[in-house]
DNA sequence: TTGTAATTTCTGTTTTTACAGAAATAACGA
DNA sequence: TCGTTATTTCTGTAAAAACAGAAATTACAA
């Protein structure tokens, strides 16, 4: 973990800010991207890129770049200021939100293309006679999966945010009412 | 003992590899890792270490050490070959076990130790009188939701896979049925 | 316009990660 | 035991990513 220029911030924000940087990396984003956010969402008022910079000691470059990816990300917004032209920047503090667009962002990122390459691999497969039935069989088989898996996501992000924390919050217990209120529904 | 492996491997097996390859960089994996997966998940017979670094032409120690990874993940399993005694392995090959799996594995590499580290995190935030309130309420509101969804995902994570698949096939459905079987709940 | 502040893009450096090949260790048969 | 083969660990190198600082561009005020 790569320090933090000198300041009297309260540790437990400093804290926060290193390890959120950290666990970036272990997430699709880098530190300076997931530092930058961590402060933000922190941050009882809007900061400019400089304010940044000079919190966080890294380039001022890096500050623009990465502001740049968060935005792309929906997990910050432009303010404006009146009377100041500088960009200010603020943080999505609604955590729900905050997951959602995360969620949104890495199936578009990750999901989506996974079930276009697989789409095609498929394809050839099938042109193809020289293929082993057995592995024909499960690269549908993921196709299959992933194509599903994608629409599912995409149904789950579609529901209202208070809906959906409902849903989490009754966790496996929607199993046994499914069976309750579908009853005879079998397949 | 040193003839050319004949590398006429269907393109779209070698399609596949090379795809589900690349794509493991974007997930937690690196490339080497996710070919040998890809390409245990196609192979209709469990294979060893040597036969894979020949076949990806990858490192003999690579193949070792991605090979550790890969069982620790539960994605392959060691196979013993009577008569053999070189190490086999075969791929997990129902791809909803191999989603949960995976889901298992990510959850106790990111989740997990983010929830850790954030109860930390505000257990200082909360001994600092210095801290804005604001900064304290977002650190919490962070902490518990973080929590609350490793609670969750650890429960979908013990939903027998036919009732999950079920639960996918359902998608946004379960909030119309939940309705109806739990009636409302007034925020 | 012109000057100045703000921001982005570019380029080279540093740091990190992936990887190959060698060396060491372990497993097993004779 | 010893000799052979399979496997892992170690070490250096190559590749990739993150990053800083400079240069270029843009936005705006006068």
């Amino acid at each position: 973990m790569t320090e933090i220029k000198e300041n009297n911030m309260p540790q437990a924000i400093e804290q926060f800010i290193l390890y959120w940087g950290d666990m970036g990396g272990q997430w699709g984003v880098n530190r300076s991207v997931a530092q930058i956010h961590a402060l933000l969402y922190l941050a009882t008022k809007p900061m400019n890129a400089e304010e940044i910079t000079e919190r966080l000691g890294i380039a001022r470059s890096n500050v623009s770049n990465s502001l740049k990816e968060l935005v792309s990300w929906k997990l910050i917004r432009r303010v404006p200021i009146s009377g100041d032209r500088r960009e200010h920047f603020e943080a999505e503090t609604d955590v729900m939100e905050m997951a959602m667009r995360i969620a949104q962002g890495r199936k578009e990122r990750e999901i989506d293309p996974a079930a276009m390459a697989l789409k095609e691999c498929v394809a050839q497969a099938q042109g193809d006679n020289k293929i082993d039935p057995i592995a024909l069989e499960r690269l549908q088989a993921m196709e299959v999966f992933v194509v599903q898996g994608s629409k599912w996501y995409e149904q789950m992000l579609s529901i209202p945010k208070g809906q959906l924390a409902t849903l989490m919050k009754m966790g496996d217990k929607v199993i046994g009412l499914l069976k309750f209120a579908g009853g005879k529904k079998a397949k």
